[in-house]
DNA sequence: CCAAAAGTGTTAGGAGTACACCCATGG
DNA sequence: CCATGGGTGTACTCCTAACACTTTTGG
């Protein structure tokens, strides 16, 4: 019997906010296929390691950190995405929050940076499908969980809090609405902090999961 | 630089209702590993077609039928899920309406068969996992999904839409609140057909999708 | 004193939930 | 005539959405 021998890799979306934009970390290709053009980092699984682990090596080589929010996205196999052979790809999309989204030193010579993801350069292989998903899964999950918070730093203003999701969901929401309803779900710890870089100094307040 | 190659699987999480009851198709393994035991539908994915293209084909083989649900569910790829060597699955979960629910010939030799989910016998590999995960969207997507109308047949009476979500979600719904909830999404088309089974006549619908 | 962002309540409409009885038919 | 499942309405609560002004500070 024919033994169908794969390659498998693992691509990573990684998600920040930065200057009021939702960006995603890519790379720039050194070598064919698609040298010189961006892509997503990523790399192959290796023989004595799981799927998420393959991730969550690929997250800190690029980003230095480990302990981020990091989850499987949906894999990819078409027999001609990759001009090399038969490649399949399992997709993780990663959440890092602006104060930690440093890169790893070393990655900025293989061009690594952060990209606005409205206006992202175009991409090597299915990498904008991935990207496209990623995207919809996060905007999905923002509704029903609280994985906004993955992408704050510990101490933040409502108007941080509101401001991420308005980025994310492309619209923007009504201030005294979503403060209620936020205040509603009792995940908020107010601290007596005050951010004081504005003019009126706001409330900093800490993200407290429920349960 | 060394090639890291693996075998790829696809496997089916294959759901029908059938009896009240939310039930799977396994399949009874013939050869080690697991010889004996029982284990979700699948197989290697060929160099020539797409994930989504092999699952279609073994869905296709198992139950004779092409159009029917298929979505992609989750990949699984822990490096001792198969102690043959390096095996990665990506699952796939499928609905099919009961009176579509016919199994293959030839399938019947190898032991397919339809299993209440609750209650399932012990499963080889990380197929019980698969299972899990497979419910859990199911259950997810009901919510805020038409995918439940994929188990039902095109006929279909509101008591048997009824016992379909119930069946599923495992708790028991009011019948006043449930036809008035299904009855304003208006994606139902009242037949002037009739159910003469039970006592009362039941009014026969079609769905027909929003948009 | 002015510009800028922080903070705060009320109302109206829609959705969800709880709840009980009559109807049509087959046996 | 009775057992079985089919079919229907109302009241209350809660969530959502629309909407504008005052407060605090830095410059």
């Amino acid at each position: 019997m024919k033994i169908h021998a794969m390659q498998v890799t693992v691509d990573l979306v990684i998600l920040t906010i930065q200057e009021q934009q939702l960006r995603v970390l890519l790379v720039k290709r050194g070598v064919p296929p698609f040298a010189g053009e961006y892509a997503l980092p990523g790399g192959f699984v290796r023989e004595d390691e799981s799927l998420e682990e393959a991730a969550a090596r690929e997250l800190e080589e690029e980003t230095g950190t480990k302990d981020i929010f990091l989850e499987q996205l949906y894999s990819f196999g078409d027999p001609r995405r990759d001009p090399r052979g038969r490649v399949i790809t399992i997709a993780y999309y990663a959440l890092i929050s602006p104060d930690r989204a440093r890169l790893a030193a070393g990655t900025d010579a293989a061009g690594a940076a952060w990209y606005p993801v409205s206006g992202v350069p175009k991409l090597a292989f299915d990498h904008q499908d991935i990207l496209d998903v990623a995207l919809g899964r996060l905007r999905g999950k923002l509704e029903y969980t609280t994985v906004g918070f993955e992408l704050l730093p510990k101490k933040f203003t409502l108007s941080d809090l509101q401001q991420m999701y308005e980025v994310i969901l492309n619209k923007s929401l009504d201030k005294r609405n979503f403060r209620r309803k936020v205040q509603a779900l009792e995940i908020l710890r107010p601290l007596k902090e005050w951010q004081r870089t504005g003019r009126k100094p706001a409330r900093l307040y800490s993200f407290v999961p429920r349960n």
